[in-house]
DNA sequence: TAGGCCATCTGGTCCT
DNA sequence: AGGACCAGATGGCCTA
């Protein structure tokens, strides 16, 4: 017995969400083109003799390639219910990282991509706020901290997440970014140094990373 | 209508 | 062997 530990049941499969064509017709090289006859079936029966009719035996032979596709669509239903599952969860941790992001309007949904590339930006503003702020040795809460401290995202900057920590990654977030261009970014920053402000000044901006992250 | 974004399916590969 | 992960394919929905 399998134990699946995906939420959704069978009856999922069915939900118009969960409906493609690709599901209705199976695609080249799939079940339909499998070889019916498995060496499963010549054990079957091990009494078989010489008399007996042929007809039974390929009757057999069928009956369990039916098996055997049985088993294989069951399989791959399994593995497509544990990988929509999956996505769901990775869905539901975009969902949280969203929230923790300062998003003007507040009802404006990030992309995937935005998301990853906004929470990438905010929190290295966030690490570079907090060392500037060491830097001043007081723990003040001084507006200019914020407002001034960050590189700005000139258009002098080629990408303003590679000049962050993690540089190495920007190659693969920074190509044909929605949010590539200067002013998208602006859109980006802005917020995200507002919300910093606000948070810094709200804590007396003595705060550990540790205390401010997480 | 083209392009972007997304959900889902699928087969391959790696890991336990 | 079965599950997790990944990338490609496909089709639906939405918007400029």
């Amino acid at each position: 017995m399998v134990l699946i530990k995906s939420e959704y049941r069978e009856e999922d499969l069915s939900s118009p969400c969960s409906m493609s064509t690709s599901s209705l017709s199976p695609p080249p090289g799939s079940y339909d083109d499998e070889q019916p006859f498995t060496p499963i079936l010549q054990s079957e029966d091990g009494e078989m003799t010489a008399k007996k009719p042929r007809r039974n035996r390929n009757r057999s032979t069928t009956k369990n390639g039916e098996v055997v596709l049985k088993i294989k669509k069951t399989r791959r239903l399994k593995a497509n219910n544990r990988e929509r599952n999956r996505m769901h969860h990775l869905n539901s941790a975009l969902d949280a990282l969203r929230e923790v992001l300062p998003t003007f309007p507040e009802d404006a949904k990030l992309t995937k991509i935005e998301t990853l590339r906004f929470a990438h930006n905010y929190i290295w503003a966030l690490s570079e706020t907090l060392r500037l702020a060491d830097q001043l040795h007081g723990c003040t809460t001084s507006p200019m901290l914020v407002q001034d401290s960050p590189p700005s995202p000139s258009p002098s900057a080629s990408s303003w997440s590679c000049t962050s920590p993690s540089s190495s990654s920007c190659g693969s977030l920074s190509p044909a970014s929605p949010a590539s261009s200067n002013s998208d970014i602006l859109d980006y920053w802005q917020p995200a140094a507002h919300h910093l402000h606000g948070a810094l000044a709200q804590q007396s901006l003595c705060v550990t990373g540790t205390q401010a992250f997480i």
